[in-house]
DNA sequence: TTCAACCCTGCCGCCAACGACAAGGTCAAG
DNA sequence: CTTGACCTTGTCGTTGGCGGCAGGGTTGAA
C-alpha cells in the first residue's frame, strides 16, 4: 500500500460506507475477509484514507458482477494503483488467470443455457416471439 | 402431466438419483421445492415414471448454469415436451420472458467484468495498471 | 431369522454476504 | 451535562441448495 505522508483523506466508517453506496456493516465485512484494511484512530474508530474508495468501488462492482469475496481477493491486487507492489508476481497472476478461466467457462455455461431457454419459448410460442437481444 | 397408462418406468429414489447423478436428498429437496412430484407406493415410498429422469436432468442443468429452483420452476413447463399442457399461457409466458430477460443482464455483466479484469490482467503483465470502475 | 440395502420423515449444519440487533464508548452541540 | 449521532465488538438471523444424521419401516437374499 505504501503511504509516504500519513494520509490525506482521513475518513470513517460511515462517510466510507455513504461514498460507495455500501453500509458500515459491509465494509467491517470485507476486512474482516481481508479484503480492505484500516488503521485505528486514538478512540478505536477506523480510519481510511482515500484510496479506499475506489478499492471498495472495485470490489463492489464485481461482487455485482456475481464474483465472490475469495474471487475478489484474487483479483484485487491486479486492480489497486498498486505499482510498486511486487512484480507481475507469477504466482498470484496465474490465480488470477486460472480464475479468469472459471469466469469464462460460467459465462459460457450461462450463454448456452440462456439460447436454450430463448429456444424453447420461441417453440412454445410458435416463433412468433421478438428476438433476446 | 397427462398419463394414459399407469406408468412404464416405475423408478424409485436411489435409482432416480443414480440416473441424474444427483442424490436422494436432493430429489427429495426438488420436490418440495415443486419442482418434481411423485407418487407413492403402498409402502411410502416414492415412484417416478421414465419422464422424471428428462426433468430431473433439465434441472441439473439448468442449476449448473446457475439459475436459482425458482428460476427452473418458471421454466420447467416450457421444457417438458408436455404439448398438451396449458396454451402459450401468456402469463407464465412473459413471467418467463422477465426471467430470460434478467439472465440476459446477469451474461452483461458478467462479461463486461471479465473484459476489464481480463484488461487489466493485460497490463499487469505488459504495461501499467489502471482501476477498473 | 437376520442381515444389508433400501426407503421414510424430521431436523440441525454449512457457506456466503451480509442485516439486525445488543450493550457499550466517544464526541460536538446545545 | 445531556443529548444524539456517531463508532466499537459480538452474536444471532436469513436465503439457497443441499449434506448428514437420527430414528424408524420394508424387503429380498442368505
Amino acid at each position: 500500500m505504501i503511504r509516504l505522508v500519513p494520509g490525506v483523506g482521513r475518513v470513517r466508517i460511515g462517510e466510507l460506507a455513504t461514498a460507495t453506496g455500501t453500509t458500515a456493516r459491509a465494509l467491517r465485512h470485507y476486512e474482516q475477509a481481508g479484503l480492505i484494511s484500516s488503521e485505528r484512530a486514538a478512540n478505536g474508530y477506523r480510519v481510511y484514507d482515500e484510496t479506499a474508495v475506489v478499492r471498495v468501488r472495485n470490489i463492489r462492482y464485481l461482487l455485482a458482477a456475481g464474483l465472490t469475496l475469495e474471487d475478489v481477493q484474487v483479483f484485487l491486487p491486479c486492480l489497486d494503483g498498486d505499482v510498486a507492489a511486487a512484480p507481475p508476481s507469477g504466482k498470484g497472476l496465474r490465480v488470477a488467470l486460472d480464475r479468469l478461466a472459471v469466469l469464462n467457462e460460467r459465462i459460457a455455461a450461462q450463454t448456452e443455457a440462456r439460447d436454450r431457454l430463448a429456444a424453447a419459448l420461441r417453440e412454445r410460442t410458435g416463433g412468433r416471439v421478438r428476438p433476446v437481444a
